[in-house]
RNA sequence: UGCAUGGUAGCUCAAUGGCAGAGCGCCCGGCUGUUAACCGGGAUGUUGCAGGUUCGAGUCCUGCCCGUGCAGCCA
């Protein structure tokens, strides 16, 4: 198929040529005669050089006249100019008003949260949401990729369903025409029909949970990926999920090399994620939580938190200090660098608030609780690559988790943790493989076995040993991208309080 | 749901209980190589809502609404 305009990606291999790009104007910059749009065009930006006197009367006018976020079409030639954004710049021959933007709402300066979450539909044309999205891109492809080179069958689990997996209370109910009926909270138990036909499956789709939870981790629908193998046990489980996060990583490493750049992501600590992940059993990792050098390593921590807080609160009264003399440019920098300090600050101040806390929290921790995310953290603070957590007591697991065969009290599940704090990406295990085991379990959790019968069927006829795990997707692209919310992974993200755009 | 924190110009944010401000954006003018360009000028306000204290409230008090984060729960 031949196009009549070209891609900004493919400038390298158009250097010296002419073309023609067609895309929205991102930003302008201009002096007498001369205007310089910077245009975007979903693979990339490039600067176009308009010169008054090398182009017709309305291609000038149509650079005087585009505003922000305008369609245009710039027909120049291609040169090398590595100063430039992308590397390359188009000297314009010709400039076409394809559309006039109105005011476009998002500037290139700094917003708000809010402001930007309900103008997500324009947020998502920002360099920075673009670079996201595109490493989303990628590990969705790692992630196909990585199964379908090792003959996993990808299956679709439902989305409606009658089973109430967790309790009711997580799970968005609805009308199905008279039947009470539930928005899927995971693919898993349909995963495991699905392994018993095929050996080994993957699901990937949305999943829901209606928690109440705020938090920079939690959305109501996010995306999950659910391998499920026949006659793999615990350790070929946490095998299976440590190679899969290392292609994850590597693969966004190696081929997202623009996009964290423009995120700014450092990628020394992804440069780590390479096997073996340390494992722990869950008693091991108790243990690790309450020793004293979990109390020293967040007394450092606070301490390098307190200094901040001290060299931050010094600049910024330096800064005023200085605010009266300072010429016009240098205000407008100490501006800048004040919202900057303010910003940094009331995180350090909610850390150091939270510090002791979290301290109390490992020191004091009883075996037989789960964690909760600050002990979580607190544990990943001690390993530079992902730790992979195996063996919690059965009673903060779910029924369908298989029993220690050394140890009663214990699951064979086992939770990933991302390093840098990102927390828990990955759960799973050895499923209970024995029928009247489950029906007991069943029953202990309070769950109605009639929902449950086809499920026992998978036990009734040819049960065998099988593992699997769920990974969620934004949790991880949130990780690899080195962003602080769930939010900015998702194209449309769902949260409590938001449906909208 | 509990705790913390916030709501001031279109946006991001300042403002000891004492004349509501800056930068950006927008409009006008200048500038032939800018990098969130720069320089000069201009317009822009029900300080979230409702009460209260006070000579005087953006600031203090009470209630409500909305945002953000943390906890619980989880991927």
């Amino acid at each position: 198929m031949a196009l009549d305009f070209v891609y900004i990606e493919d400038l390298a291999q158009l250097e010296g040529t002419t073309g023609t790009l067609k895309g929205w104007l991102y930003n302008k910059r201009g002096s007498k005669g001369l205007y310089f749009l910077i245009v975007r065009d979903g693979t990339g930006l490039v600067q176009c050089v308009v010169n008054q006197e090398e182009v017709d009367a309305a291609s000038w006018d149509a650079a005087d006249a585009a505003t922000q976020e305008s369609a245009l079409a710039v027909t120049g030639r291609i040169v090398k100019d590595e100063r430039q954004v992308g590397g390359f710049e188009v000297q314009a021959t010709h400039v076409e008003l394809i559309s006039q933007a109105e005011d476009y709402p998002i500037t290139p300066k700094e917003h708000g949260v809010e402001f930007l979450m309900d103008r997500r539909h324009l947020w998502l044309r920002s360099r920075r949401q673009w670079a996201i999205l595109r490493v989303r891109n990628r590990i969705i492809m790692s992630i196909h990729e990585f199964f379908q080179e090792q003959g996993f069958v990808q299956m679709d689990a439902p989305i409606l369903t009658g089973n109430a997996v967790e309790g009711t209370t997580t799970l968005f109910g609805i009308d199905y025409f008279g039947e009470p009926a539930y928005l899927t909270q995971s693919g898993q138990l349909h995963g495991e029909a699905m392994a018993m036909a095929m050996g080994k499956i993957y699901t990937f789709g949305p999943t829901f949970r209606a928690e109440k939870s705020k938090t920079r981790r939690h959305l109501t629908e996010f995306w999950m990926i659910e391998p499920e193998m026949a006659f793999y046990d615990l350790a070929m489980n946490m095998d299976l999920a440590e190679a899969f996060l290392v292609r994850i990583a590597t693969d966004a490493l190696r081929d997202c090399q623009t996009e964290l750049e423009v995120i700014g992501r450092d990628t020394a600590p992804l440069e780590k994620v390479k096997s073996p992940f340390p494992r722990l059993s869950y008693s091991e990792a108790v243990d690790l939580l309450r020793s004293d050098e979990t109390t020293a390593m967040l007394n450092a921590r606070e301490a390098a938190l307190q200094d901040e807080q001290q060299q931050l609160t010094d600049e910024r009264d330096a800064n005023q200090k200085a605010y009266g003399q300072a010429k016009k440019w240098r205000k407008r920098q100490i501006d800048a660098r004040e919202i900057e300090i303010n910003k940094r600050l009331s995180e350090v101040e909610e850390a150091l608030r939270n510090i002791p806390q979290w301290r109390e929290s490992a020191k004091n921790f009883e075996w037989g609780s789960d964690f909760g995310g600050s002990d979580e953290t607190v544990l990943t603070w001690h390993f530079d690559r992902p730790i992979i957590v195996h063996r919690y007591p059965a009673v903060v697991k779910a029924f369908y988790m298989k029993r220690d065969p050394d140890d009663d009290r214990l699951a064979l599940g086992m939770d990933v943790l991302a390093p840098e704090g990102y927390g828990e990406i990955i759960g799973g295990g050895e499923r209970a493989t024995d029928l009247q085991f489950l029906k007991d379990q069943i029953a202990a959790h309070g769950l109605p076995e009639s929902a449950f019968e086809w499920y026992l069927d998978l036990r009734r006829y040819g049960s065998v040993p099988h593992a699997g795990f769920g990974l969620g997707l934004e949790r991880t692209v949130t990780w690899i991208c080195g962003i602080d919310h769930v939010r900015e992974t998702i194209p449309f993200p769902r949260l409590l309080g938001r449906l909208k755009p």
